[in-house]
DNA sequence: CCGCATGTGTGTCCCAGCGCACAGACGCCG
DNA sequence: CGGCGTCTGTGCGCTGGGACACACATGCGG
């Protein structure tokens, strides 16, 4: 495994023409993301946003009760931190690391001042966030309508597009905090998956073994999210390796 | 009640500084919007941005299944179609009428235009979409582990915040609808609701009879987007007339 | 003013998912 | 290599909510 960082990892800063990117590349700050880190609590002041490379965010909300579930997942496809460039500086989410990795940081102030410069930083920032949008509606339906097991297929799936090998490290318990279901529910579903031949795990790491079986399984609202992402983010810049978007 | 239409009965129009509203005004045109229009469909490009004065607006998701859910709702402290500025141009989701009344529309044209500027009038759509965002991330984490009469409670009082009457002309199938779910669900908590004198109905319409009563049976969710909202868009010009944001 | 479409109230059955409780099983660390 | 913490499997009973099936109201249009 090549430690060979580049911003360029990260799908947005890629998509960036080489001007802007050039002006950008000296202020970002390689930063690594342990696991269970977190980015930014409800109502805190973020101070810099956040370009994954090779780390998985998830944007999660905690209810009173202490219940919780995922709103959306930030990959390398995205950006940590919109409200800085929507103006609202908090949100009442919070941002914890899902898979450990890196990311690319930015301080708020300069984040800012791309809202003024109104260029293609802020358009294609803009565009992200539209999918982001997508993301968290599709998961709001997904949450009402569909079944334990169709939403593991299609979180399974939408972290393995963050995750080129395959190989996630997560315990049942945390995806299922994830998913704001019962850690039961998620054993009997991946007890399903893996009797199926879908995936194979054993104490916190799950193996996917045949993704199209999942894609089978999963609701509709992965393939929704994925082509969303691709139609708002290509034609920024045709050639990104969203790979697969069908 | 008197006919007398303008342009500032839409918050978001009110807050814009004179010149900007100036600017704004003579392309701004008045709509009726009759219960059940749809503003856009899945993918449909918008041709116009649509800020609502009386209307109320959902914003909806419908699935394959046919099964489908309210993802957010627009009065008038918002706007339709932020996808236009946002730059995707179209969204999954559509958009209808839930209550008859008016909006102002803006053709897209000149909407987009506002995002080259990068002026007050961007900024305070960025910071509404922002709104929205929690809005959406709040009904999904709502749809997961709230119960139906809860969830009612919010809608309800999320409307009555656009119906200053508390006189809502609304069946219970369509309120089923809105929230995702089945109608006789609706009956049972609406009846619990008339029972405590909470509300009362009759064939289409609601009425709510006590409002400190709803707030007190519904979930959180209701107090964090209203709060969200009063912060995201009160000091950009203090006096709204959100009343009672509390 | 009658009738029929359209809302609303019930009741019954069923099941996914929750809460709880505990039994194994793995694997890390001393 | 042994022990313990953590993760996973399983078995309850319970319940909210879904699907379906009617019976009854209501009020609009003819």
């Amino acid at each position: 495994m090549s430690s060979a960082h580049s911003p360029s990892q990260n799908h947005l800063l890629a998509a960036l023409p080489a001007a802007e990117f050039d002006r950008l590349a000296g202020h970002l700050e390689l930063v690594p993301m342990p696991l269970g880190a977190v980015l930014y609590e409800p109502g805190e002041q973020l101070q810099h946003a956040y370009f994954p490379t090779t780390a998985i965010v998830s944007l999660h909300y905690v209810l009173e009760s202490g219940a919780s579930a995922e709103i959306a997942g930030v990959g390398n496809e995205g950006v940590v931190g919109i409200s800085l460039f929507m103006g609202g500086d908090t949100t009442p989410s919070s941002a914890v690391v899902q898979t450990a990795g890196h990311a690319y940081r930015l301080e708020r102030r300069l984040l800012k001042h791309e809202f003024d410069r109104a260029g293609p930083v802020l358009q294609l920032l803009l565009r992200y966030t539209q999918a982001l949008i997508t993301q968290m509606t599709q998961t709001a339906v997904c949450n009402r309508h569909h079944s334990v097991e169709q939403q593991l297929c299609r979180w399974l799936l939408m972290t393995l597009d963050r995750v080129p090998s395959g190989q996630l490290v997560m315990t049942q318990e945390l995806v299922a905090r994830m998913l704001g279901v019962r850690r039961e529910g998620i054993t009997e579903a991946a007890g399903r998956l893996q009797h199926a031949g879908l995936i194979s795990y054993r104490r916190g790491h799950i193996a996917v073994l045949e993704r199209s079986g999942l894609e089978t399984r999963a609701c509709e609202c992965y393939a929704v999210v994925r082509t969303e992402i691709g139609r708002l983010l290509s034609d920024v810049k045709p050639r990104q390796r969203l790979s697969a978007v069908a």
